[in-house]
DNA sequence: ACCCAGGACTGAT
DNA sequence: ATCAGTCATGGG
């Protein structure tokens, strides 16, 4: 992994494509806590980032549109995962009428291919932060240590540059306590001690064990990059949100619920590609609000 | 002022 | 093995 080498040529031309993505739902995709460098523009379309690139993407009918510098048709594929038969995985779901409910909610909602060291940068940072907080931290990191392609634009940099930093510089991008984790971890993978790369062609048991040696990467976290970034459709990250929908709508709580039975429930319940279920869930109980009713309050609570 | 946020780590039982 | 305390910061 050179640390000289730009990932991007500057002087690439210009790539227009169009691509069949039936159902794909561009907001909701990028809009569910799986991705944090995308803005909206006034018109409604979307900036951000496939494989290095900077890029505009947008739906026209059927046809998901991206126009940038050096695009591939294979890496938009890949990046918006157009490639699984999204019919025959959602036809694996059990007969539920919760999950029913999530998914009629957002049907074109799709999971991302992400690049996994960025992907694991953002869920390192993701601990006790907000969505838009995660978002605006991607963009600082991108601002105070990427390379500035045109008009305001800025790569993610990578981990030998982070490695380079110090910590005081990462936690004026407002990350908190995360700042060490951060740096520990640009350190750990600039190294090699950990090959990202490596962790794509272990098996995915395997492959949690490596993410989770990396500083401030618990089971959580390892999932969601497993899920986001390494493609691993079973694999179910259980946060605040989702313990919520399990314990509320699953287990008829409201009441604490031990981890491990959510996570025993949730392995066996919603099938080999219960990683679509759980986005599904997450969103919908996270953008609609009567998703799920509000929580009793226990009664005769002695209050000080 | 209070509570919560796509948790992980540490040290005490 | 389990469990509470702690870790910064901003939004509602």
């Amino acid at each position: 992994m050179s640390s000289e080498m730009p990932l991007f040529d500057a002087d690439a031309p210009q790539v227009s494509l169009s691509l069949m993505a039936r159902g794909l739902d561009l907001d909701a995709t990028l809009t569910s806590g799986q991705t944090f460098s995308w803005k909206r523009t006034p018109e409604g379309r979307w900036r951000g980032w496939i494989d290095h690139r900077p890029c505009l993407v947008w739906s026209d009918g059927d046809a998901l549109r991206a126009v940038g510098p050096g695009l591939t048709r294979d890496a938009v594929s890949w990046y918006f995962a157009l490639d699984l038969p999204v019919r025959e995985i959602f036809a694996t779901f059990p007969a539920d009428p919760w999950l029913e409910k999530a998914q009629a909610f957002a049907p074109g909602l799709r999971i991302l291919r992400q690049d996994p060291w960025e992907t694991l940068c953002n869920f390192i940072c993701s601990s006790l932060k907000q969505i838009v907080q995660i978002e605006q931290i991607n963009h600082e990191l991108r601002r105070v240590f990427g390379d500035e392609i045109g008009e305001g634009l800025h790569s993610f940099p990578d981990a030998s540059r982070l490695a380079l930093a110090t910590e005081a510089k990462l936690r004026e991008c407002k990350l908190g306590f995360r700042a060490r984790h951060l740096f520990v971890a640009a350190r750990q993978v600039a190294s090699s001690e950990v090959s990202l790369e490596r962790i794509a062609t272990l098996p995915t048991a395997e492959a949690r064990e490596h993410l989770i040696r990396i500083r401030g990467v618990g089971e959580k976290v390892a999932n969601c990059i497993l899920l986001f970034a390494y493609g691993r459709p079973e694999v179910f990250p259980i946060d605040v949100w989702v313990d919520r929908v399990l314990r509320r709508l699953y287990f008829n709580s409201s009441q604490r619920v031990k981890h491990e039975r959510l996570r025993a429930f949730a392995d066996s319940h919603f099938g080999p590609y219960r990683g679509y279920a759980q986005q599904f869930l997450f969103h919908w109980i996270r953008k609609d609000p009567k998703a799920l009713p509000p929580e009793k309050v226990a009664p005769h609570r002695v209050r000080k």
